[in-house]
DNA sequence: ATCTAAATGAAACTAAATTTCATTTAGATG
DNA sequence: CATCTAAATGAAATTTAGTTTCATTTAGAT
């Protein structure tokens, strides 16, 4: 069931105590999260450092194991990249991020480079708004 | 043609030097700038504090004299809701911002709601990528 | 001209992220 | 299996963006 250890060595990258343990949380928690809410999630095996937090993840990204979002508080998350390009859906009442796998933009992504001569590589798109329970009860 | 003036009164708030000088500064750069590019574009008139740019950058926000962005730096910029909305191109090579005008995710919005049971309010689109200059040169 | 609530800005503070550097360790090598 | 070394770790210091505090100034109402 721990995977983490092939897929570190999958990457030529040293298998640490450390780094399996926040490759795992970031499998688990399979959403976009802070350097500190994996320190946190950790916290209780008391065995990482948020320095070592900061410092795996940035290396996780360059390995193409996550990818960094960031939404409108400016705080840099990271995701599994195991979960596919997607969007979010983002509660602005209760903060949960909802993904949407389906994404209409590649289309655009090609058609960029016709009207603006601009090799798209990456995008993405965020869309804020109310999920269902908290528009719950609200006047129509 | 200072229309800040005129601005700033019809959105109920006093006309103090330092926010016509803000606000001219958002509109006359016209792409999305931090709080601390516009205190570099006015620090030669020497007339508005670093704490006063970032304060008047809020109190435009929502007086929806601005809209905030966020690109991948996590570095929170305004641009003047004067132009409208639009998605940005952003060239990780020399960083320079080009505007979208054409939005194409509108109806994307509307089919969320049925989808996901999800009100959107607003979206953010930013695509990553190479502009034509940074292109030149290299190899096909 | 006077007055007052609001605006300003220097300095202190906060929070996220990065850097430094002494210590520990993975895993290569003999 | 023991040894060795470059890489990884983490506590503490530092940096950076942004916010808060509070004494002073000012817009604009009276």
């Amino acid at each position: 069931m721990d995977r983490t250890n092939e897929i570190l060595k999958s990457i030529g990258e040293k298998c640490t105590e450390q780094r399996r343990l926040i490759l795992k949380a970031i499998l688990e928690l399979a959403k976009p999260v802070s350097a500190d809410e994996v320190y946190e999630y950790l916290s209780d095996t008391n065995s990482v450092g948020r320095t070592t937090v900061y410092r795996t993840l940035e290396l996780f990204e360059q390995k193409k194991l996550v990818r960094r979002v960031i939404f409108r508080d400016g705080i840099m998350r990271y995701e599994s990249t195991h979960l596919g390009h997607h969007h979010h859906l983002i509660c602005l009442s209760c903060g949960k991020v909802f993904p949407i796998e389906s994404c209409t933009i590649v289309s655009l992504d090609e058609s960029i480079i016709d009207e603006f001569d601009f090799l798209v590589t990456e995008h993405f798109l965020e869309l804020y708004g109310y999920c269902k329970n908290c528009r719950k009860g609200e006047k129509k």
